[in-house]
RNA sequence: GCGGAUGUGGCGAAAUUGGCACACGCGCCAGGUUUAGGUCCUGGUGGGAAACCAUGCAGGUUCGAAUCCUGUCAUCCGCACCA
C-alpha cells in the first residue's frame, strides 16, 4: 500500500533534521548556483504555476548534487508590494503581519513539494537587515549620480494613487489593478538606466539566454542611430529635432512639437494663435497614451503661427505644428516631417492638405507619382549636392554638412527611459534620502531607515505617501549643517529588492556588507536562472543593470549576474485560459497534494508538456503519474536477490540513463519521465528487478519523485539515502554496438526493414537488403538507378 | 504596424535535428479479477475494403520533408505614432 502522507512526511521531517541540501561557502568542490525567481508571498498562497519552474530547478539540484557539485539552491520572499498593502488596508491589518503569515503559509507549501532548498539562507526583502543593504545599493546609486529627483512626465495609476514606471503600465492600465494611467508632471526618483543602455544591449550576446529574451530585451532598449538637428526658429529660440533620416533633411515639409514640450512656453509671446494651442494641448493632455494609440489612424494638430523654423541645409522657411502623434518623452520632443518619406507624416500631410517633396526615388523607376510614403531604398533627388548619393552616402554628407555648420551631430537614441524609482504608498523600503534647504539632498548616514509607524496605510488624496502625515519622522536634522530637514517619503518600488536578491543568499547575515567577498568571487555568476518571461523587461533588465553598477563599484566580481536563463510556460486552466479567481478555475496544489502526494505532483507538472510552453492542467490526466509511481513503489515487491543488470536490459537501462541525463539538461523533463516509464513496463513485464537495476531506476527517479524513491531504497536494504550517491554514467560504446533496424524504402516507399550490425559496411549492407525475400520480388525485372544507404538509419533504392 | 512563438490523433504531446509520423500518458473500446468500482491486469485504438492517404493551407528543393525554402491562413505573447 502506498501510504504517500506517511512516506512524505517522514522524508521531510528527516530532510528538516539532518538538513542534506544545505550549501557550503568554502567547499573545494566546483560550485553551481541554480536560482528560482523566489515569490511574491500573497495572502492567497501558492499556484500550480509556481511551482513548475521551482520542482524543474530542483531536479537540476538534486542531479547537481549527485554529480558532486557543492549547489546552492536557495529561496527567500519578494515581501514588499502593493497588494499585501491594499489587503492590509481593506482589512485594518498592519502589512507586516499579513507579510508574516503569507510568509508562513507559502513556506509550509513549499516544504510539502519537497524542495531540495538550502532554508539556512532563507531572505526577507521586508526584513530591515535585507533592506538596509537595499537602502545601501540605493546610496550608492546617488553618489554616483545615477539616482536623482527629476522633474518628468511620469504614468499615475488613479486607482493605486502611485507612480508606475513605464514597464508596469500595459495598455494604458496598471499592471497590477488595471485601472486607468494617466500622465503627470511629478517631481521623482529616477535612477539612469539609460546610461547602461548600451551595454544592457551589448553585453546579451555574452550570454546564455533564450533568443526570444534577448531579442524582447533589446527591442525594449530600442537603440536608433540618427542625427540631432537644430533648427533657427524665426523668433530667435531654437528648435531641436532626432531624426533617423537625416538625408531626407530636404523633404521637409513641415515641423511638428509635442504638445508637452516646453519650448511652446518659450516660444508663446510670438505665437499669434495662442489659443488655440492652449486649448489643442489641454485636450491632448486629456488623453492617456492608450487613448493615444487608439487614435493611431485619427491624426490631430493645430499649426503654430507666427513662427517658422529655418532648415539649416538650406535655408528654407519651414510652418511648424504641435500634434499629439509625436510623443514629449522620446528624443527631444519635436520632428522634421518628411511626408514623402514617412508613413505617418504621409497621413498627417494628407489630413492637413501639406505638400510632400519627394527626396528619395527607387532606382528602378524615375519620377513616379507616390501615393503613399515610400520608406525603401534608392537614390537621392532634388536635393542640391546631395542628388545621386546613396541614402547612406547622404546620411554622411548629411551630417557631416551639420557638424561644419555647428548645426547638429550624429545621436544614438534609446526607447528605454530611465527607471521612475518612488511609489508613494507605506509597504517599501523607504528612500535614505533627506532634503536641506541649505545642502540640498543629503543621504541618510543610519542604515536600516526603518518604515515609521502609522495609523492609516491609505495613500493621501494629494497623490503622497501616508509617511508624510508622519511629522515626528518627516522631520529631522540635516546630517551634514545640522539644520531643520525633511526625509523623503516616498518608498522603493517593488522591484528593488528583488534586483540584488541573489547576492544576499551568498551569505545571509552578513552586517558588515552586502555579501563577503569570498563568497562572492565563489559563488558568482548565477550558473541557471529560470523565471517567467513576463518579468524578461522588468525584474531581468533592472537586476542587470544593478549588478553593472555593483560591478563598476568593485562590489560583485562579474559584469553579468546570471549565466544561463530559461523561461518556463505557464500553467493555463483546462480550458486552456489563464488561472484566475474570476474565472473560478485555479487549481490549489494543496488540493492535489492531499489527493496524490507531493511525488505524483512534482511528476505530472513535469509531464504536462514541454517545458518552455504553456499547458493547461487536466486534473483526470494526474492518473497516468499516479499509475507510475504506484508501480514503481510496488517494484519491491519483484525484487530478486541477484544483483547485476540482466544482460538483456543492460543496453536499454544504458540509454535510459543518456536519455534521462541529457532531457534534464535539456528541459525535457516529459520525455525524461516518458523514458522512465516505459523502461519499467519493460522490466516489470519479466516480473523480477535485479538489485543493480532496482537501484540505478531509483537514482534517476529521484530528482523528480524524492521522497518515494528514498522509501524504496531504505526498504530495499541500500546503503546511506539516495541523495548522497553518484549520477549513474551510461556506455557509449555499449549503446552504440547495439544491432540496427535499418528501413529498406524502394522509391521512398517503405516495404521493408532488416536488422544489421553497427560496423556492417555500406556495399555489404545493400547487398543485404537486396537479397532480402521481399525486396528480392520488388526489384524483380526492374532498372535500380539509384542506391542510397545511410548507415545504421535507411537504404532507399531507386528504381525504373 | 513591428518583434517573437506556435500550428501533428478525441486530448496533453513525441519524433535521435532531413531518414519507420503519432513514443509516453489521458480518454475511449474489448476481455479478465472483484460483492462493488472513479481499483487492478491483458489487449486494441489516425483515416480507408484495399492500393494507399494523413503533420493548418498552396507551391518548391530532395532519392527522401512534420523538419529546409517561398507564399498564405489561423492562434497566442510582447511592444505599439519611438521620428
Amino acid at each position: 500500500m502506498y501510504d504517500f502522507k506517511k512516506i512524505e512526511k517522514k522524508w521531510q521531517d528527516f530532510w528538516k533534521a539532518t538538513q542534506p541540501f544545505k550549501a557550503i561557502n568554502n567547499s573545494k568542490k566546483p560550485k553551481f548556483y541554480s536560482l528560482i525567481e523566489f515569490p511574491y508571498p500573497s495572502s492567497q498562497g501558492l499556484h500550480v504555476g509556481h511551482p513548475r519552474s521551482y520542482v524543474a530547478l530542483d531536479i537540476i539540484s538534486r542531479k547537481r548534487r549527485m554529480q558532486d557539485y557543492n549547489v546552492l539552491f536557495p529561496i527567500g520572499w519578494d515581501a514588499f508590494g502593493l497588494p499585501t498593502e491594499n489587503y492590509a488596508i481593506k482589512n485594518n491589518v498592519h502589512p507586516k503581519e499579513i507579510t508574516e503569515k503569507s510568509i508562513a503559509k507559502f513556506k509550509n507549501q513549499l516544504q510539502s513539494l519537497g524542495l531540495s532548498f538550502d532554508w539556512s539562507r532563507e531572505i526577507n526583502t521586508t526584513d530591515p537587515k535585507y533592506f538596509k543593504w537595499t537602502q545601501w545599493i540605493f546610496s550608492r546609486l546617488f553618489e554616483n549620480g545615477l539616482a536623482a529627483k527629476e522633474e518628468t512626465l511620469i504614468n499615475w495609476c488613479t486607482s493605486c494613487k502611485c507612480v508606475l514606471a513605464n514597464e508596469e503600465v500595459i495598455s494604458g492600465q496598471c499592471e497590477r489593478c488595471s485601472g486607468e494611467v494617466i500622465q503627470k508632471q511629478k517631481s521623482q526618483w529616477v535612477l539612469k538606466i539609460t546610461k547602461y543602455a548600451q551595454r544592457l544591449i551589448d553585453d546579451l550576446d555574452s550570454l546564455d539566454y533564450p533568443e526570444r529574451v534577448k531579442q524582447q530585451q533589446k527591442n525594449w532598449i530600442g537603440k536608433s542611430e540618427g542625427a540631432l538637428i537644430k533648427f533657427k526658429i524665426s523668433s530667435g529660440q531654437e528648435l531641436e529635432i532626432f531624426t533617423t533620416r537625416p538625408e531626407t533633411i530636404c523633404g521637409i515639409s513641415y515641423m511638428v512639437i509635442a504638445p508637452e514640450n516646453k519650448i511652446l512656453d518659450e516660444i508663446s509671446q510670438h505665437i499669434t494663435n495662442l489659443e488655440k494651442i492652449n486649448k489643442y494641448k489641454q485636450e491632448a493632455a486629456k488623453k492617456n497614451d492608450f487613448q493615444r494609440s487608439q487614435m493611431v489612424k485619427e491624426k490631430t494638430g493645430v499649426e503654430i503661427k507666427g513662427v517658422l523654423a529655418i532648415n539649416p541645409f538650406n535655408g528654407k522657411e519651414i510652418p511648424i505644428f504641435t500634434a499629439d502623434y509625436v510623443l514629449a518623452n522620446y528624443g527631444t520632443g519635436a520632428i522634421m516631417a518628411v511626408p514623402a518619406h514617412d508613413e505617418r507624416d504621409w497621413e498627417f500631410a494628407v489630413k492637413y492638405n501639406l505638400p510632400k517633396p519627394m527626396v528619395i526615388c527607387p532606382e528602378d523607376s524615375q519620377n513616379i507619382e507616390l501615393t503613399k510614403a515610400f520608406t525603401g531604398n534608392g537614390k537621392l533627388i532634388n536635393s542640391g549636392f546631395l542628388n545621386g548619393l546613396t541614402i547612406e552616402e547622404a546620411k554622411k554628407k548629411v551630417i557631416e554638412f551639420l557638424i561644419l555648420n555647428k548645426a547638429g551631430k550624429s545621436q544614438v537614441n534609446f526607447k528605454l527611459r530611465d527607471w521612475i524609482f518612488a511609489r508613494q504608498r507605506y509597504w517599501g523600503e523607504p528612500i535614505p534620502i533627506i532634503n536641506c534647504k541649505e545642502c540640498g539632498f543629503v543621504l541618510e548616514e543610519n542604515l536600516p531607515l526603518l518604515l515609521p509607524e502609522v495609523q492609516n496605510f491609505q495613500p493621501l488624496e494629494n497623490g503622497e505617501s501616508p509617511i508624510s502625515n508622519c511629522s515626528n519622522w518627516v522631520n529631522t536634522k540635516c546630517p551634514k549643517c545640522g539644520r531643520e530637514a525633511q526625509r523623503e517619503t516616498d518608498t522603493m518600488p517593488q522591484w528593488a529588492g528583488s534586483s540584488w536578491y541573489f547576492l544576499r543568499y551568498l551569505d545571509p547575515n552578513n552586517n558588515d556588507s552586502l555579501a563577503d567577498e569570498e563568497a562572492l568571487k565563489y559563488w558568482l555568476p548565477v550558473d541557471w536562472y529560470n523565471g517567467g518571461m513576463e518579468h524578461t523587461t522588468l525584474h531581468l533588465l533592472y537586476s542587470r543593470f544593478w549588478h553593472k553598477f555593483l560591478y563598476d563599484i568593485h562590489v560583485v566580481p562579474c559584469s553579468e549576474p546570471y549565466a544561463k536563463r530559461t523561461c518556463h510556460g505557464m500553467i493555463l486552466g483546462e480550458s486552456n485560459e489563464k488561472m484566475s479567481k474570476s474565472r473560478g478555475n485555479v487549481v490549489n496544489p494543496d488540493d492535489i497534494i492531499q489527493e496524490f502526494g507531493a511525488d505524483v505532483m512534482r511528476v505530472y507538472e513535469m509531464f504536462i508538456g514541454d517545458f518552455e510552453n504553456a499547458a493547461s492542467w487536466n486534473t483526470k490526466s494526474i492518473s497516468g503519474c499516479k499509475r507510475f509511481i504506484e508501480k514503481f513503489f510496488n517494484l519491491n515487491n519483484i525484487l530478486a536477490k541477484q544483483e547485476n543488470i540482466r544482460n538483456e536490459f543492460l543496453i536499454l537501462i544504458n540509454k535510459a540513463i543518456k536519455k534521462v541525463s541529457e532531457d534534464i539538461e535539456n528541459l525535457k523533463f516529459n520525455t525524461a519521465i516518458a523514458t522512465l516509464m516505459d523502461l519499467l513496463g519493460q522490466i516489470k513485464a519479466t516480473n523480477l528487478i535485479t538489485r543493480e537495476e532496482l537501484k540505478i531506476f531509483i537514482i534517476l527517479l529521484n530528482p523528480f519523485a524524492p521522497h518515494v524513491t528514498e522509501e524504496i531504497w531504505q526498504k530495499s536494504g541500500f546503503k546511506k539515502t539516495v541523495a548522497e550517491q553518484s549520477w549513474p554514467y551510461y556506455n557509449e560504446e555499449l549503446i552504440n554496438s547495439e544491432k540496427n533496424e535499418i528501413v529498406v524504402q524502394i522509391n521512398g516507399k517503405i516495404k521493408t526493414k532488416i536488422m544489421a550490425d553497427p560496423d556492417i559496411d555500406k556495399s555489404e549492407l545493400i547487398n543485404l537488403a537486396k537479397n532480402n525475400k521481399l525486396i528480392l520480388k520488388e526489384l524483380n525485372n526492374k532498372e535500380i538507378i539509384k542506391e542510397i544507404c545511410i548507415p545504421k538509419k535507411i537504404i532507399n533504392f531507386v528504381v525504373k
